[in-house]
RNA sequence: GUCCAUGUAGCUCAGCUGGAUAGAGCAUCCGCCUUCUAAGCGGACGGUCGGGAGUUCGAAUCUCUCCAUGGACGCCA
């Protein structure tokens, strides 16, 4: 139990030895002041109490202070301030016993079980498999993937699910589309559909597929061959998809496709089920779904007047079939453009009997790229958008998921290129990874490593405390972090421990021959700084370098 | 028109489940490398938190209203 969690502790029983009240969590607030002159921690009960207890702060700050003094064998003082806070000031040995908390729990260091096991199914990405994956892709890709990374450090389980969709009109597009680019290759007639996939990777696979299948779909009706091309190229893109995931630490527990939901009747079922519970009608050949009784501007169609389903009837299939497997919280991370898509799915789930909030939609805003000022719109080299390929092959992964994740995913994005791929202490990430490479530098420069101790007792440099205190809220940071679904918090805690760290290694001397029991100390805090800045990057899929290299060098 | 975001320093953004004097990076300016990685550190400058009203011990944060920007409003996916 760290400190805050003991001080948080200690005022929950207060409250019901002294005033007979059973605090909710999160009723009792343990935060530290952005000024040090307020102390080590406070909190902001005795101002909570007032109008339970209708009487004024100062006062019952006053009492609960004495309680606290009585109970609290680890701090130094204790103060009322202000409005009525209560500021505690620790003793100076109290606070590094956090160095072997983070040591012994290495890599779990900021685990908790904040999330209690709640089976959780992330979706995101999600993109149709008939090209490439886009900067716009890259920001729900990473910033899901580093969702999934958080949520199950902070004790949820979360699952991640990819959602093809290959059944609508966009695939037949694909297919016909690479028919026109196979028989392009043969140096045939051929016609490419208007609105028809131009991208140099429909004409990579179609070369492929003529590699492997020669004529072959040259000795068919061509109704058959575009069918046909349609389900090969679907497995060619979608194992492009997957390759630039992994390459971009992507990972995916479940790979879920519409055509699958199809084959297996979860869409008749779930239609069958809905009007059983009457929430269908029937109106002008179409069969509609009243979503309007749910919180959506008008009823929505779900098998339209020609037989055919719209997106929306096999994706609540699909729905269904997430709570059916047991998911109590689903996270679904889509694009903006998919906004007004959010009351439907809602009323659906809604409508049949899940409560409304275990399904989370995040929107993921547009992304635009800006290259000195000015917006690219299209890669220069292949005149289509700029893939995610491109991207990383340009700036690498570890900058694009950083700037991605660094900004919270509800916000217009500009991203900038230029930025991006300067090597310098202008971009951010850099700026983190340096100040890990300078620990792992210090640790290994230690004549004979170090040692853990029972206490430490020499610390107590105020950079060193104020290091020591920001290492300690990392595991309610990561909570957090998890709850709210907010990987950019994880970037901001990184910033600042890295400022922290760099800030404690100019005002200390490390690695001092003429103070070995200091320097011991010193050695344990930052191996307990370069712990936890390693499990935090890692939230983020951000690599930790152990050695950064020359900037001289990079030219 | 309806719905949803967003609006904070010159720029890019944190902070938003109400808390103390509103923060960081960049830019500008001033210091610090014979010393563990200067991709660093310390300091200065910079604000009507879009405008207005309200709620209360207290508002960047909650409510209302207005303004601005972006997006969504299909028997498309």
């Amino acid at each position: 139990m760290n400190i805050e969690e003991k001080i948080v502790n200690v005022i929950t029983q207060i409250l019901t030895d002294k005033y007979g009240i059973t605090a909710d969590e999160g009723m009792v607030m343990i935060e530290i002041p952005k000024d040090n002159g307020n102390g080590d921690y406070s909190t902001n009960i005795a101002m909570r109490l007032t109008k339970v207890l209708k009487r004024r702060p100062q006062e019952i700050a006053e009492e609960v202070r004495e309680e606290l003094l009585k109970r609290l064998d680890f701090v130094d003082d204790i103060q009322i301030a202000g409005p009525g806070f209560i500021n505690f000031w620790l003793r100076k040995d109290a606070m590094a016993n956090i160095i072997n908390t983070v040591i012994e729990k290495g890599d779990a260091y900021g685990h908790s079980d904040a999330g209690k096991g709640l089976k959780v199914l992330e979706e995101y990405v999600s993109a149709n498999p008939t090209g490439p994956l886009h900067c716009g892709h890259a920001r729900g890709a990473c910033w899901g993937d580093s969702v999934a990374r958080i949520m199950n450090a902070a004790g949820y389980e979360c699952t991640r699910e990819y959602y093809i969709n290959d059944a609508g009109a966009q695939m037949l597009n694909l297919g016909k589309s690479l028919l026109g680019r196979y028989r392009e290759l043969f140096g045939l007639d051929f016609e490419m559909p208007e609105d028809g996939y131009y991208g140099p990777d429909v004409i990579e696979i179609a070369k492929e597929i003529k590699e492997k299948d020669g004529e072959k779909y040259l000795n068919m009706p061509k109704e058959e061959a575009i069918e046909e091309l349609r389900e090969v190229g679907r497995e060619l893109e979608l194992n492009r998809i997957k390759k630039d995931l992994a390459y971009y630490r992507c990972s995916f527990d479940s790979w879920i496709s519409e055509k699958w939901i199809l084959s297996e009747g979860l869409v008749e079922d779930s239609i069958e089920k809905m009007k059983k519970m009457g929430l269908l009608y029937e109106k002008d050949g179409a069969l509609w779904f009243e979503s309007s009784k749910y919180g959506d501007d008008k009823d929505r169609v779900l098998v339209k007047s020609d037989g055919y389903y719209t997106y929306l009837t096999p994706d609540i299939a699909n729905h269904i079939h997430k709570f059916d497997r047991g998911y109590e919280l689903l996270v679904n991370i889509w694009g903006a453009d998919h906004h007004g898509y959010i009351a439907r799915m809602k009323a659906a789930m809604e409508a049949l009997g899940y409560p409304r909030d275990n399904l989370q939609v995040d929107l993921c805003q547009m992304v635009r790229m800006i290259e000195d000022g000015k917006e690219v719109k299209m890669s220069k080299r292949t005149g289509n958008a700029i893939t995610l390929r491109e991207l990383i092959d340009d700036i690498g992964i570890d900058c694009a998921r950083y700037f991605f994740l660094s900004k919270a995913l509800d916000t217009h994005l500009d991203f900038d290129l230029t930025l991006a791929r300067t090597q310098s202490n202008d971009n951010p990430v850099y700026y983190v990874q340096y100040a890990y490479a300078r620990i792992c530098s210090v640790l290994r420069q230690a004549p004979n490593g170090f040692h853990v101790q029972d206490f430490y007792g020499l610390l107590n440099d105020p950079k060193e405390i104020d290091l020591l205190k920001y290492i300690s809220t990392f595991t309610d940071v990561v909570a957090d972090c998890a709850i709210n679904r907010t990987p950019n918090k994880i970037c901001n805690y990184v910033q600042k421990l890295a400022t922290y760290f760099h800030s404690f290694y100019g005002a200390c001397k490390i690695n001092d021959v003429n103070a070995p029991e200091l320097s011991n100390e010193r050695l344990a805090l930052c191996e307990a700084t370069r712990i936890t800045l390693k499990n935090a990057l890692n939230l983020l899929g951000v690599g930790a370098p152990e050695v950064m290299e020359n900037k001289e060098n990079n030219e």
